[in-house]
DNA sequence: TTGGTATATCGGGAAAAGTCGATATACCTT
DNA sequence: AAGGTATATCGACTTTTCCCGATATACCAA
């Protein structure tokens, strides 16, 4: 993934707080149905709700911060879990310190 | 500045590159005039010519870069010289490394 | 003060991003 | 198989960004 890409998906209000939302799923998502989703993530819809946006657009913004590395996802039946994904979040620390 | 307009900032490969540009300024603009430009900065029109992009066009994008607090500008005679704001810089290393 | 040079600002057209509702797809339940 | 739910994709419209040329501003030099 290109620098600039991984700034675009940044570059978004919405986009930054869902990451902060991931940080501290349980205290941002209390009504989150299935019980161990602290280690799976939180489901789109949950997400959808909390961003009072529609479900399209979270959808599209869920895949262009996965697209960046910054979370990822797993599929359990019709749900779809995002979380954050630490490895992409360090490497673009060591961008943020050393190319940029 | 807001998180988001620091990131949209970062959004662009040319705004991307003039900073790592400003990194090594002797080594990226050996025919710039002023003999003290490692310590100043590197003036508007050599980071044109190097971008291959308008007067215009950059004049637009180091002011982005400047509102963003990522560099900073020095004015003399004619002149100005934008070099990188170490400051600015290491808030976004913070930002990225706590908020994000 | 008249030009000349460097940079900033303005106005605009093209491309990209934001965002939606509608629809498609995938999966689950009965 | 049929219907229901969750998510993804599509098409469209609006807003923002990209990038330009033209013009304005600031400064310098003769």
């Amino acid at each position: 993934m290109e620098q600039v890409e991984i700034f675009k998906a940044l570059s978004n209000k919405t986009r930054l707080e869902i990451l902060g939302w991931l940080k501290e799923p349980a205290l941002h998502f209390p009504d989150q149905p299935n019980p161990d989703f602290e280690t799976v993530g939180v489901c789109v819809g949950q997400i959808q709700i909390k961003s009072g946006l529609s479900q399209s657009t979270i959808s599209e913004y869920l895949s262009i911060l996965q697209r960046a590395d910054l979370i990822s996802s797993t599929r359990v039946g019709q749900w779809t879990y995002y979380k954050r994904n630490q490895e992409g979040l360090e490497k673009l620390s060591k961008i943020i310190n050393t190319e940029l």
